[in-house]
DNA sequence: ACCGATATGTAAGATTATCTTACATCCACA
DNA sequence: TGTGGATGTAAGATAATCTTACATATCGGT
């Protein structure tokens, strides 16, 4: 495998977070109903680290996911103002109008670039 | 197994997320070194995903590995999401697009006081 | 409506990863 | 030195994932 780097920089990291937060594996295989061997290779880099499991471990150790996969917390600029404006439209929108919306979106989108991307 | 609600969440804006992105399942197979059945299966619901592929997915659609696995959006002007991916789609758009857009918006707004709440 | 092409869902055996238990090692401290 | 807690690791049993193949949509053009 190839981000077999990646997983190695996210197991480091997770071992980090847990001996910061002072648990030990054992504590930390009981809230997340795994066995304590199980914390030990992820932490080694050996076993891959589930969607849901990386979200717990981030629970429990009060980091954010994004640390734990290396990510830098990103934030979304929005400067064109008629986005703004549009972006604040959007929040008034029930659930269920956003869902229409955001299909219809790729529709549109499709339309406005023909072929390309 | 008891997240199974949290994977199938994830899984849900997995595949959401890659349709936004205007990307088929084998596209994203390929970038991503998976089958494209794998592919499926995860937005079905029915395969975890891994950290390090769920960090990948996020590269691929532009989105932060903590909107994926459904934490609070770290600080953004707007605070749901599913209005960044929204967001992102809108600036794609064409002028004449966005301003049908707007036009569209009022009348769902216009739809969602009435009967629903 | 029909057609071909592309996208997606799904089945089944082969393959690989993970689990579970047990034992080994390390380290702090009395 | 020796005891207890924490961690690393091995090995067979178990479970998930892969890979291939086929089935079912879905869409655009005719």
């Amino acid at each position: 495998m190839e981000d077999q780097d990646h997983r190695k920089a996210i197991a480091a990291r997770l071992k980090e977070a847990r001996r910061l937060s002072g648990l030990s594996q054992g504590q930390v295989a009981q809230q997340m109903n795994l066995h304590r061997p199980s914390v030990s290779e992820i932490e080694a880099g050996n076993r891959r680290v589930s969607a849901e499991e990386l979200s717990h471990f981030a629970k429990i150790y009060d980091v954010s996911v994004a640390y734990l996969v290396g990510d830098a917390p990103d934030t979304l600029a929005v400067n064109d103002p008629r986005l703004q404006l549009a972006a604040r439209e959007l929040q008034k929108l029930s659930p269920d109008s956003l869902n229409k919306l955001l299909k219809a979106l790729a529709a549109l989108r499709a339309g406005d670039d023909e072929g390309a991307n």
